[in-house]
DNA sequence: TTATTTTTATGAGCACGCTCATTTTTGTCT
DNA sequence: AGACAAAAATGAGCGTGCTCATAAAAATAA
């Protein structure tokens, strides 16, 4: 039983980093489940034991990397940060994790974070963004903001967040300082 | 050659009214190209002669009413409107002429207007967001923002209209209004 | 060990969006 | 009219992501 679980959870890394390694060289659309699966030493029908969708499986990286992120937004920050340092400094700690996917990051969010409603939910693009927005909470009651969530903010918090992540998907001039302090204003409605 | 011409025509109304019949009783990703064709009376591949890719299909939908929306935002502003009251007038125009689609928008728009980069960019998504960002230009140059496009800004406000447009396509009450100050306060940047 | 149950792996097969060689239709000449 | 060319329609077939009955393996019981 438990050299079983220990033996899945390694099963489940390989894939995972096998997965990564593919979607690095050949893109997320290009690489087949078939291909990930044939790279871990895997049928192509086991795969699906370990993530019920390619979506899940590329978003559970991703849900690490932010995971990673909160933490170590928790470790750096400071008590005499401002409100605005406070989420630059949560905003890019996410980034610093999510570099490494960067190059596929793009058709992987697009799916999975999108604000628009699915029938069918990725659960972890639906943690990932839960977890993010609680953190933002928490920030928010930090520096006096104790409004109750608010749908309407959260969702166009969403949205901005989407398009930092967005904008820097696809380009990392220096001139993101300039999106920030928008989203920063925004947020304090 | 004329006859052919609108033949061709009335088989492409035909098939974009049979496919927004479909989506809108079974859902866009419940409806097959094969079910499109086949109520349209045509073989499964002639629908591609019509359309390139399903997305380009329902692109072109929302595609007509963007651009109706333009057309109507043109007809009914007035010279003394505000900043706002402009922007307001031109999202709602949108909004307005898509209303007929919006059970089915959402997998649409998430695909096809993502500001995330893509490989394989959707022809009709693409001109329908240069189409909207240009007339943002013009009402802002209206109101004396003559600054040169700039490309972050205009990718923050396309993350917001998409976010408006996800808010909008889940829900319908009358909390809109908070949104739609938000975003044209952000706007002025 | 042997028998039994539970867990994991397998790959044939499905439905989808889409392609493309072929056939059919349409339009243009004499 | 008939011969020819151009355009459009066709449907078999491909490569996906994913499912599911079955087989293999591992854990538990005797």
């Amino acid at each position: 039983m438990r050299i079983s679980q220990q033996a899945k959870e390694e099963t489940r890394g390989r894939i995972l980093d096998k997965a990564a390694e593919l979607f690095l060289s050949q893109g997320f659309e290009a690489t087949t489940t078939r291909d990930i699966a044939a790279e871990a030493g895997l049928a192509a029908g086991t795969l699906f034991n370990y993530f019920p969708s390619k979506e899940t499986l590329a978003m559970s990286m991703v849900g690490e990397a932010l995971s990673g992120g909160i933490d170590d937004y928790r470790r750096r920050r400071s008590d005499d940060d401002d409100l605005v340092e406070a989420l630059f400094l949560f905003v890019t700690s996410g980034l610093r994790r999510l570099r490494p996917l960067r190059p596929f990051l793009g058709p992987v969010l697009e799916r999975s974070l999108s604000p628009f409603p699915r029938k069918a939910v990725c659960p972890e693009g639906e943690s990932a963004r839960l977890d993010h927005l609680a953190v933002v909470q928490e920030i928010l009651s930090q520096y006096g903001f104790n409004s109750a969530p608010d749908y309407v903010a959260m969702t166009i918090y969403w949205s901005l967040y989407l398009g930092i992540l967005a904008f820097w998907a696809s380009d990392e001039s220096p001139q993101q300082e300039a999106t920030w302090a928008l989203v920063d204003y925004s947020i304090q409605m």
